[in-house]
DNA sequence: CTGAAAGCGCTTACAG
DNA sequence: CTGAAAGCGCTTACAG
């Protein structure tokens, strides 16, 4: 590997643009064909309202040049651009992968690009992304839960563009909702393994501060327990951070404080297959002597040994559903609720 | 859930914009502060330029309206975007994403938004959205792997940007390459479980049409074997999609192919979970009856009971110095070779 | 079916 | 330290 010096960033010929620029300009590729910009632009953008031969003319020396429009350019005299602004927890996770990719794919087909930022479970770290991002102008926002700073709801509101909050169904969405009743996810969870005669029950969730879907899951917990006339105790709940490993922590303190717990709840994939490593690591068989489940059900849930019992999210539909509002919002469409919900399931496999 | 006709897009008050749009310009700024543009515009980028009195009232005044820069305006008359664009296979696996977050938070420190695509490991796909993206006049293009379509070289010769190539070490970079070797990478982990012991080694590996990486990855692979006296029989090297699924009937066509193997080697961490996994269903002690080893170390594969002996890749290192070289290229201050190699270490655990 | 004019919201020289 | 002028590369009315 000799450090030989770095290639100049000018391209090397191949291109014919007409002026010093390297980059070709749709007057470049109009001076080419005899015709004007506009005729350029339309033969473009609307070519039936173009004569046959001109489309011809101007789709070869757009191939010539190499022409692609400058969308900055587009975008601020058409007062409308082509970006929408997502902002996720982590892009880290499959659990929000698969929205992503959904809302991507759906969004590209309309020729709209994703601008997209990690909040880490900070909405102040939301309001710095989403303040770094509007000057895009999107004409679309999407971001996750109904939990944001008063500067982010500012933004929101001026920003002129439709949002969509995933994740959870608020009672006041700001614009439109798309998600899944987080309380209702645990609490049919928490139901469900009482149902196949789990008695003694700990909780592992995922904590950040003001995180909305942590509380109602939290709340499911609770209020399932209660219903089936069960005592909750504190150390049986047990807030973590977003990590395969808070969950093996995890499992140790719900044995701590509990030795003959028989279930473990987590409040995410990535809390259970901790979880479930250290049960294994502690020689515990699993489901026989400690039940754990999963929420999310990302790939890896249903290939462990033993295979994981979960709550099913809609992860892709969330993601598509997302994109189809956001894109009947732009173009006044949209006639559907203001919360969406997408709706659970809880699947069963091996691990409880 | 009623549903309720959606809210307008129209921002409901709050926001005092002197005209019929909704978002506040520049020119909005300079009448409440009393001065014209060009002074608003050093206020906000020179501030030391501007007197103190100015630098306050239009300070004020940007709070007031809650103005933000209109990026399409800035990098229409500045002649250079903010934007990076940056092609991965995929953003769905835990090997790319931790290059992904790096990129994008080293980037962001300057004031740069990356712009993402997945290629499904497809060079059509990656020519496709580089197509779409360039529009954008990227500041920076970061794309994977050294095999390109004409198309795409084209257009990354054109681009006027700093390009690179990360996750291999190209014999002629497009630009700069910011990588390690896979071949030296399967090389090695043949002669690690050579050394430990293993002699029948099977190999697996993510494999799609005009791939550098796996190419070098199985050229490694047979090198070992053939260095170590041993032969190479094709129907112990397996192509499969990148998915944990695949590993699992990887597993089994290795078994299969020779009933005495005792090691297979992963050409990615997600192959070698299917087939840690599938060796467990089938009853299989691991390394005793039959070793496994991955590729790219992954935060579960420390996690897993039996820990994933792996190809630690430096991945976050990866998207650091690309971000760094970007950077440094587009101020033309880059000394470097045009090959980084960030290297990689054979990271042993208990699955061999 | 095609073009001349105006302008989107900024920044870059250049004056003063 | 501040401003008048020009213009980035397109598209949107409006003529013809």
């Amino acid at each position: 590997m000799a450090p030989k010096p770095p290639k100049s960033t000018a391209a090397a010929g191949a291109s014919p643009p007409s002026n010093g620029n390297q980059i070709a300009r749709m007057k470049d590729v109009a001076r080419l064909a005899g015709v004007t910009t506009m005729t350029v632009s339309r033969a473009l953008r609307t070519p039936e309202k173009v004569s046959e031969e001109t489309r011809l003319k101007v789709e070869e020396a757009v191939r010539r040049v190499g022409f692609i429009p400058n969308y900055a350019a587009r975008s601020l005299v058409s007062q409308r651009s082509q970006v929408v602004v997502a902002l996720f927890p982590t892009m880290m996770n499959s659990v929000f992968s698969g929205t992503i990719e959904e809302l991507s794919r759906e969004l590209a087909l309309s020729g709209y690009h994703l601008l997209l930022g990690g909040t880490d479970f900070d909405i102040d770290q939301e309001e710095k992304l989403l303040s770094g991002f509007i000057g895009w102008r999107p004409a679309g926002i999407v971001v996750t839960g109904s939990v944001h700073t008063v500067a982010t709801r500012h933004m929101l509101e001026n920003a002129n563009a439709p949002v969509t909050e995933l994740w959870s169904l608020p009672k006041k969405p700001f614009d439109v909702a798309v998600g899944f009743s987080n309380h209702d996810a645990t609490y049919q969870m928490t139901m469900s393994l009482h149902s196949w005669g789990y008695r003694r029950i700990g909780f592992l969730y995922v904590d950040y501060p003001r995180n909305d879907r942590a509380v109602d899951r939290k709340a499911g917990y609770r209020a399932a327990l209660r219903d089936l006339g069960l005592t909750s105790r504190p150390e049986m709940i047990v807030p973590l951070p977003f990590e395969i490993e808070a969950g093996r922590a995890g499992l140790r303190r719900i044995l701590e404080a509990d030795p003959d717990a028989d279930a473990v709840m987590c409040g995410s994939d990535t809390l259970a297959v901790g979880a479930l490593m250290e049960a294994l690591r502690l020689g515990l068989r699993v489901p026989q002597d400690i039940a754990i489940s999963g929420f999310g059900d990302v790939e890896l849930a249903r290939e462990l040994v033993p295979a994981l019992t979960t709550v099913r999210i809609p992860r892709a539909e969330i993601g598509r559903r997302s994109a189809q509002i956001i894109l009947q919002r732009i173009a006044g469409t949209y006639e559907g609720p203001s919360v969406v919900d997408c709706g659970f399931s809880i699947i069963r496999r091996e691990s409880a």
